[in-house]
DNA sequence: TTGAAAGCGTTACCAC
DNA sequence: GTGGTAACGCTTTCAA
C-alpha cells in the first residue's frame, strides 16, 4: 500500500491539509507541528505523488525533446548525443526532467505532438532542426504552449529562438579556406528545406563572392554515407573541387573516407572543413577543423528561456538569442604543418 | 479553457461515462452513439489528459532511463547516443514514453531515484552501468518496483537482466589480437568495481592463460582523455605491449592518438581493438577493430521486458538473457594489407 | 494556526 | 447500453 498524505497526517496526528501546507513550506504551521510530522515523512520515507499533484497544479515539470530525424540516422550522430546530455545536465538542479521522443516522418510528427501537449504530457518543448516554415509551431502558438526553438531562423519575431549565426559560421570556415588558398570550395550542404543549410549557404557564398569565385553547392543528406557518396562522385570529376565544406563533422568525415578512397591527399590536395566542432575532430589523423557552434550555451540558454516562460515570467528576459561561433581551426585545411592534435 | 470529457459529453448530449467509454473501446455502447462522440471529439481536438489518467490509472506510461556518468563525460560517447536513441525507437509503437535522467555521483543517485520512484513519475526503469553491488537495486526490489538490468551480471538470479557475454567478448578479442601475432597484449580497462570490466579482463585473462601468455591490465577511466594519458605512460615504458584492447571503442580512440603522438604505427607496431562496434571505428584510418555487443538487440529485450514486468506479465517471459557478440575485424589490428573500410 | 471540503480530469463500479 | 458517482492523491480556499 502506498503512502500519501493521509497516512503521514493520521500518524502525525494532524489534518491532511497540514502535512501539505508543511511539504510547501507554508509559514503559517506551528513549529512544533512541523517538526513532528517532517520527523514521519523522514521515518515512512515518503514522497509527494507526482501524478496527483500535477493533475492539481496543471503541471508536469517535464520538458519535451523533440527531435525530426529519420529512423536509424541518430546513432552515432554527436550533434544528438551531445543535445541529449546537454539537456539532461542542464536540467539537473531545476525541478523539470527530460522527456525524450523523435518524430520520425510527417505523420509520426503529427503523433508527437498529440502525445506530449495535448495530453499535458509535459509544460513545454524545446522544438529541434524544424523545418523552416513548420507546421508544429503554428500550431503551439495557437496553442499558446510555452516552446523555444533551437537553432533556427528568426523569421517570425514573436518565436522564442535560439540560434547560431548560420551565414557568419558559413562565412568564416570558406574564409578560412580560401585564405589557406583552395580555389574550388565546394559545400556539401545538407537538405536544402531546412534552414540551417540555407543559412551557412548563404553565407559561404557571401565570403566566395567577396573574393569572386564561383558557388559550388552540393546537396545531400545528412549523415556519413550519404556525404561520403557524393564525395565520391564530385571528386570523380574532372576539375573536382580541391576544398569542401561539409555542413556538420559527420559529413565531413564522409568526405575523409572518399578522399582516402580516391588517395586524394588531406589536406595538400583537398581541404575538408566541417561544422559542431565535435569530439569527432580530435579523433581524424591531425585533426579536423570544424566551427564550434556553442551547442553547450544554446541549449542552457533554450532551457532557462522555457522555463522562465513555462513559470509566466515571459517578460523577464530576451525572446530571441544568436550565439556567436568560432573556427577551431586543425589539420584538415591547414596545407603547412600539421598541427598537433595533443 | 481545456477540452475535457465534461465538455465532449455536453456537446453529445451524452452523459461524460459515455464520452470515456467510446475512448476506452467499451463494446457496450450504441454504434450511433459512439459515431457521435468520436465526431465531436475529432472536431474539439481533444485528447484526455494524461495526468488525470495517470492518477486514476496509477501508470503514468512514462518508463526511465537512468545512466550513471560523471558530469561532462557523455559528450561524444556513442555508447550514451546509442542507448538513447535506441531506447526512443524502441519505444515508438508501444505507449511508454521516455524518460531520461543521469546520476552524476552518489548523491544525485539518490536524488534521481526519489525523483522518479517514489514521487511515481514513471512506471519502470531500465538501470545502466550500474556498479556490481548496488543500493538502488536492493530498494528497487524491496519496493517490487518493476525494472530491468542493461548489461551487468546474474549474480542475482531474481533480478530482470540482459547482458552480453562480456567475457567472451574479451576473450574473442583476445584471441584475435593473439592470431595477429601480437606478443605483448595490453588491456586498457575500465573502472575495476564494474562488472563490466570485470568481465571483459576474465576474457582476457583466459585467452592469455590459453596460450601461456602473461596478462598487463592497466585500470583507467572511461573517456577519450583518460585512454590516452593512460597509453602514452605505458608506451612509453621500455617492453611496452605491442597490442592494446580497450574498453570500449572511445578509449581505442585515445590510444590511436597516443601511438600517433609517439610516432608508433598502427597496425605494424602497435595492434589495437576496442569494444562495441560503433560508428567511430569506421572514421579511423583503416578502421578500428571491435567487438560488436548488440546494443540494439539488448535494448530492445530490456523494454520489451520492462513492459511484461509493468504490465503483469512477468511470467510470460524469460526473466535474463545473453546475448552473443561478434567480432569486426578492421586494419587497425590487422598486420597484413589494411582493409578498405569502404 | 488548523481542519473540512471542493475540485483537478479521468476510470470503473453500480444501478437502472 | 447508459448515467450517476466514488475514488485517485494532491493543493487551496474557506470557515472556524
Amino acid at each position: 500500500m502506498r503512502v500519501t498524505q493521509q497516512l503521514i497526517a493520521k500518524l502525525a496526528g494532524v489534518s491532511q491539509a497540514t502535512v501539505s501546507r508543511v511539504l510547501s513550506n507554508d509559514a503559517r504551521v506551528e513549529p512544533a507541528i512541523r517538526e513532528k510530522v517532517l520527523e514521519v515523512i523522514q521515518q515512512q520515507n515518503y514522497s509527494p505523488d507526482v501524478r496527483a499533484r500535477s493533475l492539481r497544479q496543471k503541471r508536469s515539470h517535464l520538458i519535451g525533446l523533440v527531435l525530426r530525424r529519420e529512423s536509424g540516422s541518430l546513432h552515432g550522430d554527436p550533434f544528438f548525443a551531445q543535445l541529449v546530455s546537454e539537456t539532461v545536465e542542464c536540467l539537473i538542479g531545476t525541478n523539470y526532467q527530460l522527456c525524450v521522443d523523435i518524430a520520425t516522418d510527417h505523420e509520426r510528427q503529427k503523433h508527437v505532438y498529440d502525445e506530449l501537449l495535448r495530453t499535458r504530457r509535459v509544460d513545454g518543448l524545446i522544438l529541434v532542426e524544424s523545418e523552416a516554415y513548420d507546421e508544429r509551431i503554428i500550431r503551439l502558438q495557437e496553442d499558446s504552449f510555452p516552446f523555444v526553438v533551437l537553432g533556427n531562423a528568426f523569421e517570425n519575431s514573436t518565436l522564442n529562438v535560439v540560434d547560431n549565426d548560420n551565414v557568419l559560421a558559413g562565412r568564416i570556415a570558406t574564409q578560412h579556406l580560401m585564405d589557406q588558398g583552395y580555389s574550388h570550395i565546394a559545400m556539401l550542404a545538407g537538405p536544402p528545406n531546412l534552414t540551417v543549410t540555407r543559412d551557412r549557404v548563404s553565407g559561404y557564398m557571401e565570403a566566395l563572392s567577396s573574393r569572386g569565385m564561383k558557388p559550388h553547392v552540393i546537396y545531400s543528406d545528412f549523415g556519413i554515407e550519404g556525404a561520403r557518396t557524393a564525395a565520391l562522385e564530385v571528386l570523380n570529376q574532372r576539375n573536382g573541387p580541391n576544398a569542401i565544406l561539409a555542413m556538420d563533422d559527420f559529413m565531413a568525415a564522409g568526405v575523409l573516407q572518399a578522399a582516402r578512397h580516391l588517395e586524394i591527399r588531406v589536406p595538400e590536395q583537398l581541404g575538408v572543413a566541417g561544422f559542431n566542432n565535435s569530439p569527432l575532430c580530435l579523433l581524424i589523423e591531425g585533426g579536423m577543423t570544424s566551427v564550434d557552434l556553442r551547442i553547450d550555451t544554446m541549449v542552457r540558454w533554450a532551457i532557462q528561456r522555457l522555463i522562465q516562460v513555462i513559470e509566466g515570467d515571459e517578460e523577464a528576459g530576451d525572446r530571441q538569442k544568436v550565439m556567436p561561433c568560432e573556427l577551431h581551426v586543425r589539420g584538415s585545411s591547414v596545407r603547412g604543418k600539421v598541427a598537433s592534435i595533443l
